[in-house]
DNA sequence: CTGAAAGCGCTTACAG
DNA sequence: CTGAAAGCGCTTACAG
């Protein structure tokens, strides 16, 4: 077995209390006391055990994330800016993946991460009262990243705004027929993000006095094959729209697929814009609405590690700023026929 | 504070021994008992404290994976597969991204997964003997992915093959002069792909009695920019080749890049070839090997699973297959020239 | 500055 | 089938 605090002690000539102390670095040693039980602890390659620091400090130095969908590139971006700061840290990070409503529920109802953690990032999932209750009751904190809830941290972007943006970026070009493509509005998991973002389509023109058509509103999937029905459904219209608004970029790259096969020439027969700016927009030339992604991973991760280092725990809410990238997916040329 | 097995004892009027037995599925316990104790922890809401019984048991229930680059797809669609198996077992999945060589090298010497984990899986880095060796000393089970190591079990793709494939395609179409764009062959964190995936690529010109050429090797980074420039470079030559192959999709999208600037038809003026068979291949029409990512996750986090259960730990090599997949970026039409 | 002792919350022989 | 007791490897008052 590993060597144990004991066999330093022992061989140092001093009792356990004084490695512990040298362990746990306290001023109330002597220097050469500590240097001769450093070099035992070196010689034995001594590691202290986890498990019964844990035990009796009641700390885990681990905090879980929790978030849907580990593949999808936004929450592989905020997962990125996380550990980043995470690693940074004296914590471990575990990953928790929720796909399903059903999974969902269990976490949140047997919190299996209690006990286990010191803290909790949320990612995208809001939560129920009865669960914020249950976290609170648990004295667990928590920080919840592009999704907020009342009486915790939360890191958000403006979705709304972002997608006033976007829209009116259209109109600005001339557009007055623009559809909506977007996932669910109310999806299984809770998610607000397609509701917002229709939201801020919706402000944007009521705001330059242009009617909202329902046919324009194609609500569905969080897919890209989903991107591309709608927008044939589009193109099948009567008037179809001379732009379309995809509520991400992946729905966006869905649609410019459809309008290439139906041989229209993105950008110039008709616009399209997303929402997300992932990699793949740059490369697409698709006009787009940029996320600081990365950065609200980051902005959660150092807001839960002073809750935890600290003690601050007021529930701010912080709002990160997004910005329209312009490219060629709705270049100006089009739109004022 | 939370409940403990003493308080739960005392309530079911039984002694704490016996809320063990109840809590570990103890067959050795009278049904009216375990009942009268279930209803006790239920009404509660008792749960068992982590660190003690890791303190006793030494067993972490918690696994890590140490992978490099957590934000490139390959990496992240190996985490999907392991998450997805490690999420239906009893155990947690402890995350740890290494980027740096420093990174590196203060990993496996600290070994800061040590005690917090039983058990390891290592993605794509290449451990050196010492290192192998200070891991078995520790008695932790590990399963290396991407990469392999003589006394672990591996769970590796056939990087030469499927590169031999990707040429032997090229060749097929009329292809005789094939440039190979690659990151570093000898990188920092020691990774071999590029090496590997080179000599696939001179084994299959050899195949077919076509000429090394070095000046169609170019080997740099493992960036997107770095597929653009070397592609420039490429065309920059007295006589520049037909077909490009780069040794991941990324770098073939930068070469795609750089040809379309060049005012390039890909897949009719020039062919090219990627490696990954990323999604976004699919929308830019890239021919490319296919590997399969998720799987090599899921693999690998059975293997380990079954060691840590069954103890079996027989160091076997899996090698999965990997395939080409057609797409409009090397189609036939042009090469016969 | 340092050591002996108590205690963290469990599991597991050992008796019965 | 069940309970009292020992022990896992630490930290932390408490004395000195």
């Amino acid at each position: 077995m590993a060597y144990t605090i004991k066999d330093v002690a022992k061989r140092a000539g001093v009792g356990i209390a004084t490695v512990s102390r040298v362990l746990n670095e306290s001023p109330n040693v002597l220097p050469e006391t500590r240097a001769r039980v450093l070099a035992v602890i070196d010689e034995l390659g001594y590691r202290p055990n986890h498990a019964a620091r844990q035990l009796v400090t009641a700390k885990t130095n681990a905090i879980a994330i929790i978030l849907p969908f580990l593949t999808r590139p936004f929450f592989i971006e905020v997962l990125r800016g996380i550990e980043a700061v995470v690693a940074n840290s004296e914590y471990q990070l575990i990953i928790f993946n929720v796909d399903s409503p059903e999974q969902r529920t269990r976490y949140f109802n047997t919190l299996p991460f209690l006990g286990r953690t010191d803290g909790l990032l949320i990612v995208s999932l809001p939560l129920a009262p009865p669960e914020i209750k249950r976290l609170q009751a648990a004295n667990l904190p928590a920080v919840m990243i592009d999704t907020q809830a009342a009486n915790l941290p939360s890191v958000v972007v403006d979705n709304v705004g972002g997608a006033f943006k976007a829209v009116e970026h259209l109109i600005s070009q001339g557009h007055q027929r623009i559809g909506f493509v977007s996932g669910q509005l109310e999806p299984d998991l809770g998610f607000t993000v397609n509701r917002d973002r229709r939201r801020g389509y919706e402000a944007a023109l009521t705001a330059h006095h242009l009617p909202l058509q329902p046919e324009y509103l194609r609500a569905g999937f969080d897919r890209r094959d989903w991107g591309h029905q709608a927008a044939l459904e589009l193109l099948a219209l009567p008037e179809p729209p001379s732009a379309i608004f995809a509520a991400n970029d992946d729905l966006a790259f869905g649609v410019i697929d459809a309008l290439r096969e139906r041989g229209l020439k993105v950008g110039e027969d008709i616009a399209v814009v997303g929402y997300d700016d992932l990699e793949m927009a740059q490369l697409v030339g698709l006009t787009t609405i940029h996320q600081p992604m990365e950065q609200m991973g980051r902005k959660g991760a150092e807001v839960l590690l002073a809750a935890l280092n600290e003690g601050t725990r007021r529930p701010t809410l912080y709002t990160l700023p997004v910005d329209l990238i312009e490219r060629t997916s709705s270049s100006s040329k089009l739109s004022q026929a």
